[in-house]
DNA sequence: GCCATCATATTGTCCTGGACAAAGCGTTAA
DNA sequence: TTAACGCTTTGTCCAGGACAATATGATGGC
């Protein structure tokens, strides 16, 4: 694969530093060294100081470990056998594909070289489907295209940051168009801490002005003590959760619990994306959404038990 | 202070783990364990299993060492005297307010329940200023008044975090607005791997953008190698980097340096950011931007360098 | 055949205490 | 004023042990 790694500096030619593996993969200092003294894998190399230096190879083995493992993949299955098959796992993997073809126009505009078309592609999608549409049916598929190509080694790292972007302006720019004059209900969205996952969150938000809806998004990562506090100050109806896929469950679930018990009875808590889906019952007290195209109806339902009043 | 914390679930009223700590002060755990070894703070609690549990105090005490580390001062400084002296500190640094009167509207706004008239009065500055001088002028003011908020505890974090949105929104708006047709320049925007610095980011994309160039944002924290294969493959004219103020000098020197001796000779380069202000002469063939209003006549001087050619 | 319960194996994160390079700071020499 | 140098501060790394939380597989009851 001739990606963009190719461009190695001599300076840097050896290997990186433990720390930046921990960033580039986002696999803790700590579990490198442990699966080091595990599974013999990594097996960076030292300098001279006895400290670790990772070689690019393994660093972009790393890479793709944590993405299968977050795809639900286990260490141990990964990580014993000869490392070279990791190459075929990938190859195998991929059989999902081919119901996604509808996306494969994506991969060679963001390896053209111009942006422009690419950009003018999306807006032209966005205004023919409609948001709402764009949003469940198109960007989904994009994002699993994009995954998929980063595995097969088809995509480098600054084309999917290229491919966020992009998608991110175009959102930002919907939802900012929608406007939004203080309707009901008032939702705050956000995802817990240790969670990531922006772009699905822009999803949810667009989604929700497309339907009347205005989110005030905290943005990712806030804690639930701040949630709590945010959503007390600023008269929330609802609290909306997102979870990505990654996500372990019993966390979400007991996120939610907490969540649940801080906040004041009249605030509802609605939870989704990935780390839900499948999960059987969920918390009491707690609505989930189990696929982007259930944000709607649920908001009508909730318009229907909310009949407006007059005052706030 | 009736700050956001209050809310604290009986859960997590003891306190946190040092993981959370990590996350949200963004101190390593290494660097957390040996402060607490030296200067004998922080100082957790042990749960059953003898694992640190750090109280909400100490947490908003290391915040708030963090953000005035990240102004510069050292930690021998904050963390030797009775950290009691901290609030004093606090008290005594915010001394620059009083320029600033500008933006202290933003306080209350921020305070209010209601968002929508704070999106207004946004929108309404850029539009009324004017995209350049809202980035140069307004946006720096507010981010300084709502950082010197955050210090005295009149703004809770939750509340930074929606500004911080709003803005976004905003600019990316008005970044998307402008549309951007293929022209020249062609620009590479991005900062080296460990800064955060989102806002800046995309503060300089607008500035851009208001100026007929069209930025191509790789958004932070991409490795240089990243940047490298970025601007090979798009046919970049310039690479800009945005360094923050905390990042330490000599870092972004290197950074610089290596960056220069990997791209290709006709692509520019262009650094700026609190991080290079100050700094005395710069990296060679790097054009350092000492401040943001420079960026218009440089970029009109990229231009006269580079008369409009017929093909591409 | 399907679901609950338990035992077992796997796996991430935390701990201690030592070590050391890199960055910062202040002083002296040019 | 700048440059070079030594001392101090400070962040990150290491090893190897420990253990709770989670997943997996087996067993038994419906």
């Amino acid at each position: 694969m001739d990606n963009t790694q190719a461009a190695a500096t001599p300076a840097q030619a050896a290997g990186v530093s433990i720390a930046a593996v921990e960033r580039d993969t986002g696999l803790g200092k700590d579990t490198l060294r442990v699966w080091e003294r595990r599974y013999g894998f990594p097996r960076p190399l030292r300098d001279a100081f006895g400290e670790r230096v990772y070689p690019a190879e393994q660093v972009e083995h790393l890479r793709l470990i944590k993405r299968l493992m977050d795809q639900g993949q286990r260490p141990g299955t990964l990580l014993r056998p000869p490392i070279a098959e990791l190459g075929e796992r990938l190859a195998a993997n991929p059989a999902k594909v081919g119901a996604d073809d509808t996306a494969d126009w994506i991969v060679p505009m963001l390896k053209a070289r111009d942006i422009d078309p690419l950009r003018a592609e999306l807006a032209q999608r966005l205004a023919r489907d409609g948001l709402e549409r764009f949003v469940i049916e198109t960007v989904p598929a994009l994002n699993r295209r994009i995954g998929e190509g980063w595995m097969a080694g088809e995509i480098a790292i600054f084309e999917e940051h290229l491919y966020t972007e992009l998608v991110q302006n175009q959102l930002r720019s919907s939802i900012h168009t929608l406007g939004g004059r203080g309707t009901r209900p008032q939702i705050l969205l956000t995802t817990v801490k240790d969670e990531e996952h922006i772009l699905g969150l822009l999803m949810v938000e667009a989604l929700l002005a497309a339907n009347g809806a205005f989110a005030l998004s905290l943005g990712a990562q806030t804690p639930i003590a701040d949630i709590v506090g945010a959503a007390r100050a600023t008269n929330t109806d609802i609290v909306a959760l997102s979870f990505s896929g990654a996500y372990p469950w019993r966390k979400s679930r007991d996120a939610l619990i907490e969540l649940r018990a801080a906040l004041p009875e009249r605030t509802e808590l609605w939870a989704g994306g990935g780390g839900l889906a499948g999960r059987g019952r969920s918390v009491a007290g707690v609505r989930v959404i189990g696929a982007l195209s259930e944000i709607a109806p649920t908001l009508a339902e909730w318009h229907a038990a909310h009949p407006r009043r007059s005052g706030h």
